[in-house]
Order: C-alpha cells, then structure tokens, then sequence
DNA sequence: TTGCTCCTCACGTCACGTGAGGTGGC
DNA sequence: TTGCTCCTCACGTCACGTGAGGTGGC
C-alpha cells in the first residue's frame, strides 16, 4: 500500500492532481488508513498509468472515465479516441493560424522600427539580438509546413 | 452610438464576451443611456477591432490590456508578441505530441480488431469506412510535417 | 514537544456561456 | 398589455493550484 505522497513519486503527478482525479471517481484510493489517510495499491498504480497514458493522448478526464471505466468496449474506445483526435486537429489548426497572424505582426512592427530608429547604434544591437531569436522562433514554428 | 446588440452584430461577438470585456475594463462604454443601457462610439467599435485583432493573434486579454492601454510603447508590445509567440510554440508542440500517441493508440487498436473480427462482414463494412475516414484525419494531421 | 504527512473545505485560474429575475421603451 | 432589448447577479466550464485551519504518528 502506497500514501498518496508515494504515488506522487511513483506517477510524476502532483498531490491536487490525484486529489481531484479522487474527486471525480476516477481513481479511488483501494482503502483507507484508521486516520483516514488514502492508500493506493499495486491495482491503483496500473490504472493510475492507464490514466496517464490517456491524458498524454489529450483525452478529456471524463472520457477517460468511460475508457478504464468499461472493460473492453472496443468500439466506443475507438469512437472516443477518434473524436479526439479530431478535436487536437481542430486545435492545432486554431494555433497554427495564431502563429501566422503573430508572425505577421511581429514582422511588420520590426519592418517599421528598423526604418525609424536606422541612426542608433545601440537600438540596433539588441535588434539584431532579437532578430536572431525570433528567426528562431519561426523556424520552429514553420519548419513542419 | 450603438447599443450593446448593434455593437455584436459589428464585431460578430456574442453579449457575454462584451460584457466580460467591460467587467475586465478593457472595452468600456462610451457612455450609458437614461435607462442605464450601454451605447459604444465610433471610436469604440475601432478599438474593439484592435482588440479582436490581438485575440486572433492569440494574446492573452490582459496582455492585450497592455498592447491597447499605452499608446506606442514600441519595445514593449513587441516583447508581448514574441513571449505570446513563444507560448503558442509550445502549444503547439504539446498538441502535436498528443496526435502523434493517439495516433499510435488508434492504429494498435485497429490492427488487433481486424485480426480478432476477420470473419464478420458487417465489421468489415464499418471498419472500412472508419479507416477511409480515420485516414483522412492522419493526413490532416501529418500533412503538415 | 517538534516536525512531518495527512485531511477537508473553499476559492482562484481563463475566457467566456447560461440562466434567473427584473426593468424600460414602443 | 405584449414583445423586445436591456440590466445585474451568480453559478458552471476544465484540470487542476494554492492556501487555511486542523489532525495523527513518530
């Protein structure tokens, strides 16, 4: 039997996390202690990284539910994991299209500034600083297009 | 001036965003009415433009407090956009790690059910159909790659 | 007695959505 | 009087984080 700080340490997950997961029902601890401290056993671990696997994959905590819930559903597992995944595509397209209207203005500003402030030195410094930070940033942001 | 509905149908925001935007102090009426309605100026509606603008760039609405609050703070509003960049990076690697292991998970379960279920036509209908739609959502999201 | 871990509320986050109950103008 | 728009609370969402105030075991 494990205190709610081991499984802290085992899973890497804080201790509000497991609270709230508690709260929820989806991971009651196996009993608890004559002074009512939560114990967690061998069972509760496994399900804990069957959780943990699924939250990696963005599943939403009340689908996850359903899935550990429900031995061996096979098809509504498959459903709720493509409706998943259609939403994560759904977000990444949001994000991609935040990133090009960021990038776009973050250009024009620099566009302007560099025509403005053209006679000191220092401005331009830090400018060129930044410059190379942010080539950075949108090589990161489109080098997977 | 506008009344707060005129103003939705301008921006294409519903009430309560508008409402928020007032109790947040970022999109105040220009003035009220005998009856205490809200009325929005010209002068509102620009604002409120600079504001959606900043939104679809994914700014947070205390940043966009800042970009729209001073006037022309040059350095500033740049360092907002490259730090609001710099998140929107790393959402977007978060969401892409998630597809990538539902993805797999997808997969696994698939592979195993059309070996368990060989026999089943009716199955295999469906399951055709689900891989006919499951492979367009992995060219969605790997298209891009 | 001193620390340490544990407990249970309860409120905060972010950007709104959704009633509930009431008022004002045509 | 009937609709319509407007108003102000106040609570819900999602997945937790962060105290506050108290208890139990070594």
């Amino acid at each position: 039997m494990y205190t709610i700080h081991e499984l802290c340490g085992i899973s890497g997950l804080s201790r509000s996390t497991i609270l709230y997961y508690d709260g929820l029902g989806l991971l009651k601890p196996a009993q608890r202690s004559t002074s009512n401290y939560r114990l967690y056993s061998e069972d509760s671990v496994t399900l804990l990284e069957k959780i943990c696997l699924y939250r990696e994959a963005g599943v939403s905590l009340a689908d996850i539910g359903q899935l550990v819930g429900t031995p061996d559903n096979g098809d509504l597992n498959l459903d709720i994991l493509e409706r998943t995944l259609y939403q994560l595509n759904q977000q990444a397209q949001k994000v991609k299209n935040k990133q090009r209207v960021i990038i776009d203005m973050i250009k024009s500003i620099k566009d302007t500034k560099i025509d403005d402030d053209a006679e000191c030195e220092k401005y331009y410094a830090r400018q060129a600083r930044r410059i190379a930070l942010f080539a950075f940033d949108i090589r990161d942001a489109s080098s997977h297009e």
